[in-house]
DNA sequence: GTAAAACTAGACACAGTTGTCTAAAACGTC
DNA sequence: GACGTTTTAGACAACTGTGTCTAGTTTTAC
């Protein structure tokens, strides 16, 4: 796999982001082209310009184009999961107010995890080279942000146990909770503008609401929570 | 716009689809590889060869690659848009089972809209391309399965309004609606897998077991409809 | 300060693509 | 069968992109 004269400097660490700038300044570049234009339309003279760098050091560094793609797509994924761990550490181990909770990591997630730059990126290549490459595909779905749905099932099965939820299948209701997230947001992520903090905050409301009408454990009587029903 | 050497013969009714077999070979076949490799992978050469048509004839009828792409854009739009209405045009005017009703009108939304070729081709085009053609984007929202939402939302206004649903806002709801039925099918339609008639089925059945736990009218007791907390 | 390593700029061969052009072949119609 | 149109196959110029090479410059490490 790797050729004998790669010139890469002592530093070779496989692809993890190590010390090297200009590297790292080629890496930011190529994700940036790469998700612009897509893998064939993006060039190498067009990504080292970006980098501010020369194209022989994008070659000494990447051998070639096809090294580089995969190079960048492990980089964003290793950087979208840590923010998804991080993120997930951030929700409360005994919520006091669960639909406030829910809403307030719904923000976090689609800020930081669907609305930014990795997640367009990571979409639109999964996407359109998903197919070419098969392995990019479940690269996603095992080691990247495809992790999602299995981590917020444990958070779901976690708050079922306290009885604050009521889930059959924790997977199915993991799946909806991200798609209703989505939903207000499809928009915005699909056309590649930012949302607003505003909209998130409302798609973040919308969809908890929405899930939490489904989900929520009824009270001992039986009947649907009563803050739940009143507002409409 | 059009340059006046236009050799296309009597019949240039712009892109609609009509007459001439080589037009129509055309179409498909860009189509088929503007999808698979987007429009910068896409060579005319490989359209030609698929169409079983010479290169020339692919100029012949629309002067340049770029031209050619927004005609298959168009085409696809169109399709997917009289699609659209047909199966709209299915949905009961009195249900006498609405969750049975809605389920089956989800199982033809995904396998016809979503899942098709026709979708598949829209929605990895928009993501891909749709910052370069932002007309391409808009043309999608507002002439294209964008319109899906819209159409959705007045459907729900019709049920609420005969009290089987209980909505506030149509939008949101016909967002979410299609969110959620997205929820089960997003792995496949992400990959290019259609999915199977079973697999449907069961993502239109969570999708809407869980819309109508959150959006189905409450009967006059104020509960939540027996029949829908019963499963649990 | 010096030597090794990393980087730059430019030229290069090679391959692929777009879009044009031409002459010959196939087709449809009267 | 003859005519006009459509299609074909191939050659073509212009361009763009990849990946290599070289020679010179800068940076880094000792």
């Amino acid at each position: 796999m790797r050729s004998p004269n790669d010139t890469v400097p002592k530093t070779s660490v496989h692809s993890q982001r190590g010390q090297c700038a200009k590297r790292l300044s080629i890496l930011d570049a190529a994700a940036e082209v790469f998700c612009r234009q897509g893998f064939a339309g993006a060039s190498i003279d067009e990504i080292a310009a970006e980098a501010c760098v020369s194209r022989q050091t994008v070659y000494n560094h990447y051998r070639e184009k096809e090294n580089l793609f995969t190079a960048v797509v492990e980089d964003v994924m290793d950087r979208a999961n840590a923010m998804l761990f991080s993120i997930l550490s951030t929700f409360p181990e005994n919520p006091d107010n669960l639909e406030d909770d829910l809403a307030a990591f719904a923000v976090r997630l689609s800020r930081n995890c669907i609305c930014n730059q990795d997640g367009k990126f990571l979409r639109r290549l999964v996407q359109s080279e998903g197919e070419r490459y098969p392995h990019l595909f479940e690269a996603w779905r095992q080691h990247g942000p495809g992790k999602i749905g299995t981590a917020l099932a444990a958070l779901f099965a976690r708050l079922a146990h306290k009885n604050l939820l009521q889930i059959d299948d924790f997977d199915l209701a993991a799946r909806q909770f991200l798609a209703l997230v989505n939903a207000d947001l499809q928009m915005s992520t699909l056309f590649g503008a930012k949302p607003t903090e505003d909209e998130l905050e409302n798609a973040a409301r919308n969809a908890v609401r929405t899930f939490l009408r489904a989900y929520a454990a009824t009270t001992s009587s039986g009947s649907a929570p009563a803050i739940l029903l009143a507002g409409r």
